[in-house]
RNA sequence: GGCCCUAUGGUGUAACUGGUUAACACGUCGCCCUUUCAAGGCGAAGAGUACGGGUUCAAGUCCCGUUAGGGUCACCA
């Protein structure tokens, strides 16, 4: 037994941001970590020396703090299993290598990129199924390598493949997997940096970090006969593989920055709530048995097993995740959608309009079905923080008659008469002008949602007289009189 | 091209180890509600489970083949 309590990892490399593809990788490795009391590990991946990106670290580790998926171990939580930073395990690395070497598992190589590159391309002229090292350098004597290495001759380590024989492991999404040794390549194990590949390190941490479910996209697949490789060549008990099914474009191509965002952040700064596209990207690839689908992070890790991961591709649907955004926007909290809508008007251009959290609470209460992100009652109704600049001309066209003008100067001296009016003051007053007009409320209700709003849509009219206030309303049916003229 | 994976309405899923008429949700359309826009409620269209064989009393579920899509074939992860 690897461990007596499930480990997982997710194990990315730091390139920039967090894909969302990554999150419902870290998702599912989270959800396995909680639902069986084990614990969720974090590795970072950056043995590639080439694509460092500066600060993407921190980025990503961002991006999953604030998506609420905290890991047990990693970087800055460092538990008996560390450094969690592969470049911090160079040492370790090379104890494996070099005993994979003497055990004939794997050898030196002093190839040039050159003859790499001839050989990859005579191979392709001879039409074979597919390129792979020739083994050169396995056929160097005990001389020849030590006279090498005693030069400095750059070199690589590569994986000792022994071919015709099968490479068979089982999924926990795919099941049974089956391979031959005739199509694994010699691969190279330690670079010419002395840094590894993520073959050899994953393998090595997995091993050592007492990693007992590998779960991981299914990009790894077809590598993961190499990983079993080494971990035979090592004596090592396999962990359980389970390879989880690839996030797709509407075209079903790999979900790709070209079609979309793919970049957490980009989900996060748009307005999605955390647990809004938590609960769509599980869904992707996954369902309870239950079919229920508004679920929130403990919901879901009381549902989910690995068993009912689906083993094809998804294709990721914004218009559900905007439902979905739109559901749990109505289950949150009042007090936090208040916070929210503070921070979004600090960053808008009404963040010099002063509003008691009485009134804002008050917006949110009258907008928040007419939503799908916090921000929207910022650009959707924008009346509750100013006086319409312009008036709707379809709705002139259609509710603007030519007593308007007069209903509404009556509704204002209604107006003017009452006193700290509440929500149905309004409408007593209007339905009063009304009757003494012998017209339909509705005659008057569309010119003063015109006017006080300058559109045609909305929260009910009194709601918003109510939220704007006596004064302002008075204010805005004087500034419609004024600029409204009926559309002949 | 080799190898590997996959295939349930447009999309995401459900259908216990094969057993009613394939269910739910998003989206679309319609109706109701209503002072508007939404939300909500109700309803409809949309798949006979990629296709073709086979096993079985019985197949979306098991097997084979075909097709299509995807992944992968680096001193990247």
């Amino acid at each position: 037994m690897i461990s007596d309590i499930y480990r997982v990892r997710f194990a990315p490399s730091p390139t920039g941001y967090l894909h969302v593809g990554g999150l419902r990788t870290a998702l599912y490795n989270y959800l396995f970590a909680k639902k069986n009391n084990g614990k969720f590990v974090l590795r970072i991946e950056d043995t590639d020396r080439n694509r460092l990106v500066e600060g993407a670290e921190e980025k990503l580790i961002d991006s999953l703090n604030w998506s609420g998926l905290t890991f047990d171990e990693g970087p800055g939580k460092e538990g008996e299993f560390g450094p969690y930073r592969q470049s911090e395990r160079l040492d370790i690395y090379k104890k494996y290598s070099d005993q994979l070497i003497a055990q004939g598992d794997a050898y030196y190589c002093f190839c040039t990129h050159e003859r790499l590159q001839t050989l990859r391309e005579e191979q392709q002229k001879q039409k074979l199924p597919q390129a792979k090292y020739d083994k050169h350098c396995l056929h160097l004597s005990k001389d020849e390598v030590a006279k090498n290495l005693a030069d400095g001759k750059s070199y690589v380590v590569r994986l000792n493949v022994k071919p015709g024989l099968p490479v068979v492991f089982d999924d926990a999404v795919k099941n049974r997997v089956e391979f031959t040794t005739e199509v694994i390549d010699d691969q190279v194990l330690i670079k010419g940096d002395g840094f590894p590949t993520y073959h050899l390190a994953n393998v090595v941490d997995d091993h050592l970090m007492k990693i007992t479910h590998v779960i991981r996209g299914e990009e790894w697949l077809t590598s993961t006969p190499k990983h079993v490789l080494l971990y035979n060549a090592l004596g090592w008990e396999l962990p359980v593989f389970a390879h989880l099914p690839l996030l797709l474009n509407p075209d079903k191509s790999k979900l790709s920055k070209r079609q979309g965002d793919v970049a957490v952040e980009d989900y996060r700064d748009k307005g999605y709530l955390k647990k809004a596209l938590i609960n769509f990207v599980a869904l992707l690839g996954w369902g309870p048995q239950d079919n229920q689908e508004i679920l929130a992070i403990d919901d879901l890790i009381e549902r989910f097993s690995l068993d009912r991961v689906n083993s094809s591709g998804a294709v990721f649907n914004v218009d559900k995740l905007n439902w979905l955004n739109e559901q749990h926007l109505k289950l949150t909290d009042k007090n936090e959608l208040l916070d929210l809508l503070k921070l979004e008007l600090a960053d808008s251009e009404y963040k010099d309009v002063n509003l008691t959290d009485t009134k804002l609470l008050m917006i949110i209460e009258s907008m928040l079905e007419r939503i799908t992100f916090v921000k929207d009652i910022i650009t959707g109704s924008s009346y509750f923080f100013e006086a319409p600049k312009e008036y709707d001309e379809t709705v002139i066209q259609k509710q603007w008659k030519e007593n308007s003008a007069d209903l509404l100067k009556q509704l204002k001296a209604e107006y003017e008469k009452i006193n700290d009016p509440v929500k149905e003051d309004y409408e007593k007053s209007l339905r009063t002008v009304a009757e003494k007009n012998e017209v339909g409320a509705g005659k008057i209700i569309h010119p003063l949602r015109l006017a006080v709003s300058g559109v045609g849509g909305g929260p009910g009219v009194f709601d918003i007289t109510n939220i704007i206030g006596k004064e302002e309303t008075i204010k805005r049916i004087e500034a419609a009189i004024e600029k409204i003229k009926p559309a002949n």
